[in-house]
Parts: C-alpha cells; structure tokens; sequence
DNA sequence: AAACTGACTAATA
DNA sequence: CTATTAGCCAGTT
C-alpha cells in the first residue's frame, strides 16, 4: 500500500482525540494535513489492527452518527466503548456533535 | 488495464 | 427529510 505514510499521519491525529470526545472523518483528514481525503480515513481505520492503541471508537461520521462497515458488528462495539466514556448517544442514535465533538467547537 | 468497492463529505435540487 | 453528483484514493477482482 502507497498510502501507508499517511495512515500514520491519520493515526497520529486519532491518538490525540481525549476521552469522551469524538470527531469526524473530514475534521481528521483536515487536521491530518489531507484535506478532502475523508475517505482514506476510513480506509485507515479498518486497516488498524485488533490490539490497536488507537482509539478508533472516537471516529464517527459528518452526522454524528456510527458508520455502517461492509462487515457488521463493530459498530455495537464502537457505541458500547463510547458511552463507556460518557459520550451520549440520542434517540436517533446520534451524537450531538456541539457537545462532544473535538476540536471542541464554539 | 479497467471496473468495482468502500468505517466519507459537501453542495445542490 | 431523501436523491444526485462530484471529489477523493487504496485495495481487490
């Protein structure tokens, strides 16, 4: 893979979302210096290993919400280890993004 | 090599 | 709110 530089820059970026927070795929492509490549952030993501230290939960979507993986069943995972950290999940299963996302906002 | 696919996003209608 | 289009790019078929 040509890209694996920059999945260090994206993994670098993830390890410095602190607890409780979340941010975006776009916000992390951004912040990681790739502007527009929200895509391979999420390719990133699923190439992480299982006994990552990367803290890969904290990653959702521009709506707030889990993405949908080809294989299911780590988005069960992924909320799971969220509200651990004390991020709220609404009734539409989504996260108010103002309160929890980082950069924190306002 | 060409076509497809996918943990995405933003703009527009 | 949904649908469409376009931009992005690595990995697979």
């Amino acid at each position: 893979m040509t890209g694996a530089g920059n999945y260090l820059r994206i993994w670098a970026v993830v390890r410095r979302i602190p607890r409780g927070r979340v941010s975006t795929y776009g916000r992390i492509a951004t912040l990681a210096r790739l502007p527009g490549h929200a895509r391979q952030v999420g390719y990133a993501m699923h190439g992480l290993p299982s006994d990552t230290s990367v803290p890969w939960q904290r990653v959702v979507n521009a709506k707030g919400e889990i993405s949908r993986r080809a294989r299911s069943g780590g988005e069960v995972t992924q909320r799971l280890l969220l509200e651990r950290e004390g991020v709220r999940f609404n009734s539409r299963g989504r996260i108010d993004l103002e309160a929890f996302g980082w950069p924190k906002a306002r």
